[in-house]
DNA sequence: AAATATCTTTCTTTCGAAAATATGGCGTGT
DNA sequence: ACACGCCATATTTTCGAAAGAAAGATATTT
């Protein structure tokens, strides 16, 4: 699972740290590195939620010494993707049907609002934005559905893009702390999406790309209640799925 | 400024660091110490904005090694009370009068919502707990006034009163989300009206007991409309009045 | 046999030092 | 004088080890 070998940062004490992780953009520390390698292997449930993250493991498969790891769990423990208890250590946050609509519910709220204040706002460099990410997204989705096995690395340039278009929605909204929010908010229900979609026939009986499509078209005709509801909906669709999933697939 | 002593955790390598700070009830290790005492400090500009926080510096005032530091300020960084860069440590977040507003303008979708869903779901724990909650900040309030000096213990004292009476109207919503997003833009407002209580005569010209009574008045009537607007305006009108203290004093 | 105490093991947490980078001063050349 | 590059210093970041708790195993007592 280990990929090229990118320079990041110093290497410590010991000579040989050059090679490490990260495959993903220069990445100035180890810390950083470790955050993001740590987000998206929880996400991507290589970690099972609840599950216990012993240090030594983490150090072990990372290549990474205790402090750069545990300032990466310390972030991602206020991102709600980890738990920790006083001196028992740090585990990946337990899954439940509750919590999977409550970040539904709280998302719908913020980017609704964020979506309305960027339909007020927005000029041509943010609809030029929108369309620009629905193909980079709609592109995307042809290419997995030509390709019969889902390749790891396809799946995340899919979710990127898919992430990508719905930030392209808000982003003239005029408030940092909303489109943040937002991305989190993405992050969390992202880990409820991935199996979902793994365990799932392709033929869902569901046309996301025509959801998306109305969405942004309501957007771009600056209908800042229909675009609003469209995306609720959209949400709420998607949970109603993952629910039904995680209903048959307990555990996991 | 150092208070009692506390056993706190271990104590590391060298035998004296029981005594260690925090004050604020048992802390289990010294990184939940730094991090709570880092932020009161960071609220009550203790630190200024945009300061610099070198880490030999925060050693030497804590007592603490690096680590349980490192850890603090990361936290503290995906709070909004940090900003780092990657090589370059970590500095007190600055502040702006557009930073302000938007604090102000989030906080007010997050608490109206859960201040309705409350309304919606509220039962008699629930009412009592606003009762209760406002008495004893009317209480502290009363308090403060008697004493002509303002104790730095009691400006705490009363700061807990307000955010408790606040989070008691919105703790039925029934989203642990809204509710720790709103505790987290309590504490970023804070750090706004604090310098400006500390300059401001008493006889301000505004009754903010009032208008927490209208705003538990309307909540405990189950009028969710007049609750929400009044809650919103409530905070406008505060920060209308930090603005134009900023406008007056501007770095600080 | 059950309950309790003690010991061992495992793990987290913290520390101090080492390694790497950024910063600022100084000198040199144009 | 100004710009540019080099060296010394200050600061961050990372590491490995040491110090304590927690969890589990074993023994002891009732």
């Amino acid at each position: 699972m280990r990929r090229h070998r990118v320079r990041v940062g110093r290497s410590g004490p010991q000579p040989a740290n050059d090679e490490i992780l990260d495959a993903q953009g220069g990445v100035a520390t180890l810390a950083e590195a470790a955050y993001r390698r740590l987000r998206q292997d929880i996400v991507a449930g290589v970690f099972a939620p609840s599950q216990p993250l012993r240090l030594e493991l983490l150090k072990q498969r990372y290549g990474l010494s205790f402090s750069p790891l545990r300032e990466a769990l310390n972030r991602l423990q206020t991102e709600r993707l980890v738990v920790t208890a006083p001196l028992r250590g740090f585990s990946v946050a337990p899954v439940s049907i509750e919590e999977m609509w409550d970040a539904t519910e709280t998302r719908i709220l913020i980017e609704c609002e964020a979506l309305r204040r960027s339909i007020a706002h927005g000029d041509d460099d943010w609809e030029a934005g929108i369309v620009a990410a629905f193909h980079a997204l709609d592109l995307q989705v042809r290419r997995k559905a030509a390709s019969s096995g889902i390749g790891d690395d396809e799946l995340i340039a899919l979710e990127t893009r898919h992430q990508d278009f719905h930030r392209a929605l808000i982003v003239r909204c005029r408030s940092r702390r909303l489109i943040d929010i937002a991305d989190q908010l993405y992050v969390e229900t992202q880990r409820y999406r991935l199996p979902t979609l793994a365990g799932q026939n392709p033929a869902a009986s569901r046309d996301v790309a025509l959801e998306h499509r109305q969405i942004m078209e309501a957007t771009l005709e600056r209908r800042g209640d229909e675009a609003a509801a469209l995306l609720a909906a959209h949400y709420r669709k998607t949970s109603t799925i993952v629910e039904s999933y995680m209903e048959r697939a307990p555990a996991k």
